[in-house]
DNA sequence: ATATAATTTGCAATATTGTGCAATGTTAAT
DNA sequence: ATTAACATTGCACAATATTGCAAATTATAT
């Protein structure tokens, strides 16, 4: 039996059941379980589903959701999200933006800190819900689907009520001499008032962010008081970053 | 069985019915607790839900305070919220308030009608980013504490900009009478202005509300076009109700 | 055709992970 | 305060993964 007939064969029983057991195909592909597991993780390399143990499971969908995204890279992201804990202090008044970045700094947050937060985003707004010691204003507007974000014209409206001490912005490109730019207009353009409202930016940025670009320009980098990465830097381009004085974790 | 699938039946079964417990998992899945519990802890850590004593509860629109009214009378309630489906039609505007009435019309809105959502509830308006047809239109404000829904001044001038067809008001006390009040000074403001901003006021109000008064105003009973309730009535306060063109469920 | 290289497959040894159990802490309710 | 329910931890055992390797298969070049 040829190998691309066991993979159709996987895969058409996976969208049919919903699983696939190493011992089932085993048996039923007439093969030992370290070829169906060879096979499986295979398929895995090109995306068409998702090795588990003891069998695979269909290829959670794309990371457009929110609730994949999250999960992407969690690491990386939590350890800058720690980080950007130290610049937080009680008392300020505190812009979360509507990334995943600042979700993650929400989460991790401490329960006794006193703080006013002003976000557009719900899943920051949720989190904070239960620390007694925060107030949170939120931005009313238009709900942009698979974010979990408002924005528009409210939202724009709402923000530049205030005059925050912090604002903890996630960055989706950094550029040297094209500045922080992002993929979504009308966000960008939230995020452009948000970094208007407030005394200090932190910006929160993957390593595999920094030096590209996307069609929407949000600010200048030397807007920035801080840009925390989870890498140090290793080539050239970085040190425009820490002339700026960039903080690494 | 697959953890994944274990996965699987524990979100399914909690987007159903808004928790799970262990021990039921455990006979149900045929594992231990422990495996539940480590099972749930993982998901937690995902951010797919929240791991709570004895069981677990959706991450996203759920606290406890709203929890435990979910949990407690959500037979009656969801007769009603099937019910107040009937009221809505494409293209309408309809305002939903915070309540968990309105949350769960939410819940059981068909994912294919054209709407535009007017909220302030935190709940609704996570629920509705599903529905690709659905705008929401969020009304910003300061965060309740424990119950998921903006109030205060940014919240009203907010929902003061609409002229909806059908607003959807969660009803916490009703009286012939004294008319509809509520055990919140802000929330019953903003509740007000949800009907001023309404033509059409569908009312929600399980059994046990009804001929109940709390100490703020919001509007007389003459101002509801429907009152949807779970029960016939029996006593006599009821026939107020049914004069005023009263559906039941 | 035949030899050779490359790939695929199964097997065994070893490492990793998932599971249940029991002992020990915690929490919540009375 | 006492008790019962639940959580946490450490541990042993079983299920599954990984790796290296040799045999079998397939492809390729001569």
């Amino acid at each position: 039996m040829l190998k691309e007939e066991r993979f159709r064969f996987i895969l058409d029983r996976l969208v049919h059941d919903q699983k696939v057991y190493l011992a089932g195909l085993s048996t039923l592909l007439n093969v030992s379980e370290d070829t169906v597991r060879r096979d499986i993780k295979e398929l895995a390399e090109q995306g068409l589903l998702k090795s588990v143990r003891g069998g695979a499971v269909p290829h959670s969908p794309g990371p457009h959701h929110f609730k994949d995204r999250i999960l992407h890279d969690t690491e990386q992201k939590q350890i800058i999200a720690k980080k950007a804990l130290d610049f937080l202090k009680d008392g300020q008044v505190v812009i979360f933006d509507g990334g995943t970045s600042a979700v993650l700094v929400a989460q991790l947050l401490p329960k006794d800190m006193h703080l006013t937060v002003v976000t557009n985003s719900f899943p920051v707004a949720t989190l904070l819900e239960e620390h007694e010691h925060v107030e949170v204003l939120f931005a009313g507007g238009r709900l942009l689907k698979n974010s979990f974000v408002t924005i528009g014209n409210d939202t724009i409206q709402f923000l530049k009520k205030f005059r925050a001490d912090i604002c903890l912005l996630g960055i989706c490109s950094i550029h040297a001499e094209l500045g922080v730019t992002g993929p979504d207009f009308e966000e960008s353009e939230v995020k452009r008032v948000m970094i208007e409202s407030s005394k200090e930016i932190i910006a929160l940025a993957t390593v595999e962010k920094l030096e590209t670009a996307e069609a929407y320009y949000v600010c200048p980098t030397d807007r920035l008081s801080v840009i925390i990465t989870d890498q140090p830097a290793e080539d050239e381009s970085f040190k425009v970053y820490t002339e700026l004085g960039i903080k690494m974790a």
